[in-house]
Formats: C-alpha cells, sequence, structure tokens
DNA sequence: GCAGAAAACTTGAGAGTTCAAGTAATGCGA
DNA sequence: TCGCATTACTTGAACTCTCAAGTTTTCTGC
C-alpha cells in the first residue's frame, strides 16, 4: 500500500519556491562576496569564525564539524586547504592520540578580521536591512521550528 | 573613510545562525534523498520540474537558467548530464540560431513522475509538517522581501 | 585483559559548480 | 551595410563536496 501523494497547496508551492529563490540568492551573493575578497568559500569562512570563537582558538575536528552543521571529511579537506594557506594549524590531540586539533593561526585571525567587516555588510544588506523586527523574530522562530529535534 | 562597522545584533546573529543551520539541514536532506532515490542532485530535478511545466516540455537553455535561478553555464553541463540519462533531448533553436532548446523526454518525465511523490514527502516532512498556516505565510512574506529588487 | 565494536580522522575517486575563455549568430549605430 | 557590441551557449580546468574505504585508537562486554 502507498499512501496517496499528499500534494503542496498553493500556498505551500509558493512558499516552497520563496525559499529556493531566497537560498540561490543569498547563497551566491555571500559565496561571491567571499570568492571575490579573500577566494574563500562560505563554508571556509565558517571554520575561520568557529575557531575564533573558541578557546585558545583551537577545536577538535569532530567538534568544528559538529558547530559547523558538516561532515568529518569535509572538514577534513577544508582544514587541509586552510592549513596550505596557512590560516590554520593542525596538531595531533594531547587527550585523545585518534584526535587532531585545528587552531586559528595568527594570519588566519587577522585575515578573518579584514573579512568580517564585508561579510557582516553583505549579510546585513541581503537580509536584515529588508526585514522588519516582526520578519526578523518570525525568521528565527521559523528556522527553529525546521531544525530542531522531532516530537 | 571606511564605514564603522555594523555589527549583527544578538537577535540578528540568532536569526542568521537559524537560518544556516536550517539552510544546512532542509539541504542535505532533499539531496540525500533525490541522490538515494535516484542519483540525482537537487538541481538536476529542478530542472526536470521546470521543463515539465513548460509548453511542450521544451525551454531554451536561457530560459531553463532564468526558471531555475542559475547558471548557463551550469545548465548546459546539467542538461548534457542529463541528456547522457535519456531524460533530456537537446535541440538547436529554430528561431534563433545561437539557441538550443531542451526538451524533456518520455523517460524523463517517467523518472520525475516516479521521484515527485517521494520528493514532495520530504518537503512536507522537513519544512510545512513543522510550520503553523501563520508561520508559512510569514516564511512567504520574508523571502519576498528579501527576493525582490531593490526599491 | 582481550576480542570486537565504535570513534576519529584521512584519503582518493567521482561528480557538480564556477570561472574564464572561446565560438557563433544576432542586433545596432553610423 | 559594415563593424562592433551583445547574446547564447559550450568547454576545460580548478576547486569543493560527497561517498566509500582504510588506519589507528579507544571503548565495552564478557
Amino acid at each position: 500500500m502507498t499512501e496517496p501523494t499528499n500534494w503542496l497547496t498553493a500556498e505551500e508551492q509558493a512558499a516552497w519556491r520563496g525559499y529556493l529563490a531566497m537560498l540561490r540568492h543569498v547563497s551566491t551573493s555571500i559565496d561571491r562576496q567571499l570568492q571575490d575578497d579573500a577566494g574563500l568559500p562560505h563554508g571556509y569562512y565558517q571554520i575561520l569564525a568557529m575557531l575564533s570563537e573558541a578557546p585558545d582558538r583551537t577545536l577538535r575536528m569532530s567538534r568544528l564539524a559538529e558547530v559547523t552543521m558538516t561532515s568529518q571529511s569535509r572538514i577534513s579537506h577544508a582544514v587541509k586547504a586552510l592549513e596550505d594557506r596557512g590560516w590554520v594549524q593542525r596538531a595531533p590531540s594531547t587527550e585523545d592520540r585518534r584526535g587532531h586539533t585545528a587552531s586559528l593561526t595568527d594570519s588566519g585571525f587577522a585575515a578573518l578580521v579584514e573579512l568580517a567587516p564585508g561579510h557582516v555588510a553583505a549579510v546585513r544588506r541581503l537580509i536584515f536591512d529588508r526585514l522588519s523586527p516582526e520578519q526578523i523574530v518570525a525568521l528565527k522562530d521559523i528556522t527553529d521550528s525546521i531544525t530542531k529535534p522531532n516530537a
């Protein structure tokens, strides 16, 4: 027995396509801005940002994967690329010999400091300049509903 | 003179990170579902879907790029891959000899018919089952605000 | 205290995207 | 109507991401 398909209503379809349009628009703009400014994909920027907020600007690889909501494999490749630029330093973990840590270097921190204003400005221009305070609250509410674990 | 950076407020930062979390969650789930069911990335599914809605299930390449909100280059590569699967057929445009059209084949349409229910179910489960009617309206409103051309 | 399972990474291959450059046809201004 | 900019598309290379497989520790149950 297969359930009959529960197609989207007109409102749902409009919202879904709006979601996709927003997604493409914001992602491509953010990516392009970081690419132009630093040749850096957004995911790599997020790694730098998360490291910058961590104690000693250092995180375990697995923890870095968690906070950036991505796979260990991706982190492994990305950290290698960032290490090649001299922005991140990898080291074996002292507490678990399977593990490795990634640390933001001074040069990586300097790059982030230089990049952050343009990035924030882009986020603001693309999103927050366009939303009312009520819409910002609503957005947070919606993203929470979609992201929270199943009931 | 460089403007002082207008950093995000706590609410804005929370909304932005919520947005990123939603994005990752939804994108990876949708992509994985289509990948498992048909070895198809979401962008390719969108091409099939847009073609299926077009007259004669046919669109110019440039028009296909517009409606899927992506680059001509990507469309060109993607259509080639879909043509290799026999799901899309390319042909020179009759009205403009620079142009080409892409048409959904019967086999491509059949694939879409088979795929659509699972895809819709995933969209529903990930998004609309989790949002109230008011939230759905708010989402559409937010995406419109972010996507609409500058004032 | 010893397998066997699980965890933490890494690696390499395959696939998709982007970017820059190239080709061919069309539009337009003088 | 000639020349030049523009449009429409393709292509190849570089890069990122995903997926599966492999290595090395650590954990767990007996």
